[in-house]
DNA sequence: AAGTGGTCTAGACCACGTC
DNA sequence: ACGTGGTCTAGACCACTTT
């Protein structure tokens, strides 16, 4: 390829370049782009290898780099002789993603999410702040319980920004058997790309006694929860309390 | 490159390959089998892509993949320009790698750790299956405190197999001043690759109480870890409570 | 047989660090 | 100026899936 460029910002190997970034990268933010408005649905296929890299007028290589990242991301996944496809929370493997909780003996099962109830408010300091909203916009707030092997385990309570979630009420919960992410994809055609949880260790309150049927004063993992889509926009905030009597938090460090 | 093959096991392109692996995983197993043996240390510079390409016979974009997959293991660090390294637990960056606790408001500070004591014992039925060695091998328990500017928030309590860690004892804890696994690196050339946490919220106990200075009965949290080496060798148990009163335990979800 | 991703190679050039 | 890792390309062939 000669240094006549002709991706959108940069001149790529400009000697001086304080902004600096792969072709590789602008190509991915370009896929990153597609996905965002839509052009490619979660659960399908996206284009070749080899069509992308004429549609961007790079080599196929080029493409691959980018397409390794966004797997790397659980963004795509590739399926060797079928193609890439777009990840989905319908995807089983990826249901409960981000739920760590472990039985302390038997295999893991799948939770049922069992919704309380469900009600419109407005966005307090807290809510407002972790998810960039200003304080006062309209919020819906959800309360539900997690049952594994009819057992309730998890209490959450979770906060989402009204307007990205239009409609959504209790009706619509207890309709849906599913997890919650796959609803919100589905639904509302949001894909939650990351999360970031803080734990911490609390004492059951009068909520979590009634909810979890356990004593008050029981220790509880209090469990803060931020869900990141496309571009690091959050979109939902929650909070709740696991029982850890039968049930631990598994963590992967690396 | 013609057919014939020159690197052990399997003849990588066979028409019927149960245990078919890529080349470059060959290449990377080779290269972790040098590093087991301590052919480079911890800190040190490995030879350039180009040299180890040579070394085994493939193209240096083999052993770029091949250290593509070290890197993103933490088992290498590459630093452009320079050359690729072995991942130290004595850089300031990776000292703590496995700590995911953070205070609740102001930056992270490092903590210190404070050893309370050290003995020998036998291990028990849990801690022999969780170090894969027979009940009753030789071990050693350290106990120790883990302080956040001066105020213990951690309390935990460390089995190691005492093959591994002959002459650990009181005195070379104490005079040593940075974190656990610098000193597991640097007196006893183990380097850690990954761990494995659960966490529970328990009530503090007499221990708890005296070593955190907390109230009996302060939900904590319980975070038992298990730490391996190379070749997903366990090497370390710990358990440990964490007083959450002033930090979180932060996880990234991805 | 054709199409997709996966591996491997060889060569060119860039960015960064050191001498 | 030189050596290192980082990027990009082009082409060959393998492995898996579908037609």
């Amino acid at each position: 390829m000669d240094d006549s460029d002709f991706l959108c910002s940069n001149s790529r190997m400009s000697r001086v370049s304080p902004t600096f970034s792969p072709l590789y990268r602008q190509i991915k933010a370009l896929i990153l782009q597609a996905l965002e408005v839509g052009e490619w649905r979660p659960g399908q296929v996206i284009p070749s290898e080899q069509e992308l890299a004429v549609r961007f007028n790079v080599s196929q290589g080029t493409v691959r780099k980018a397409i390794d990242e966004m797997a790397a991301d659980n963004i795509l996944v590739r399926k060797q002789g079928k193609g890439t496809y777009v990840a989905s929370h319908n995807d089983p493997r990826q249901m409960y993603r981000f739920l760590r909780l472990v039985p302390e003996e038997g295999n893991l099962t799948h939770p049922k999410s069992v919704p309380i109830d469900c009600w419109r408010a407005k966005a307090g300091q807290e809510a407002a702040r972790l998810l960039a909203i200003s304080p006062g916009t309209p919020i819906i707030i959800l309360r539900r319980v997690l049952k594994f092997e009819q057992k309730p385990i998890v209490a959450d309570e979770i906060y989402l920004p009204e307007e990205i979630f239009q409609g959504l009420d209790l009706e619509m919960l207890q309709a849906w058997n599913s997890s919650l992410y796959s609803l919100f994809e589905t639904r509302f055609g949001l894909r939650m790309i990351r999360a970031q949880e803080r734990i911490r260790a609390v004492a059951a309150d009068r909520d979590a006694v009634a909810l979890l049927q356990v004593e008050e004063g029981t220790p509880l993992l209090s469990v803060e929860r931020v869900t990141y889509t496309y571009d690091d926009k959050p979109v939902e905030w929650r909070r709740g309390v696991y029982s850890t009597a039968g049930h631990y938090y598994l963590n992967e460090l690396t």
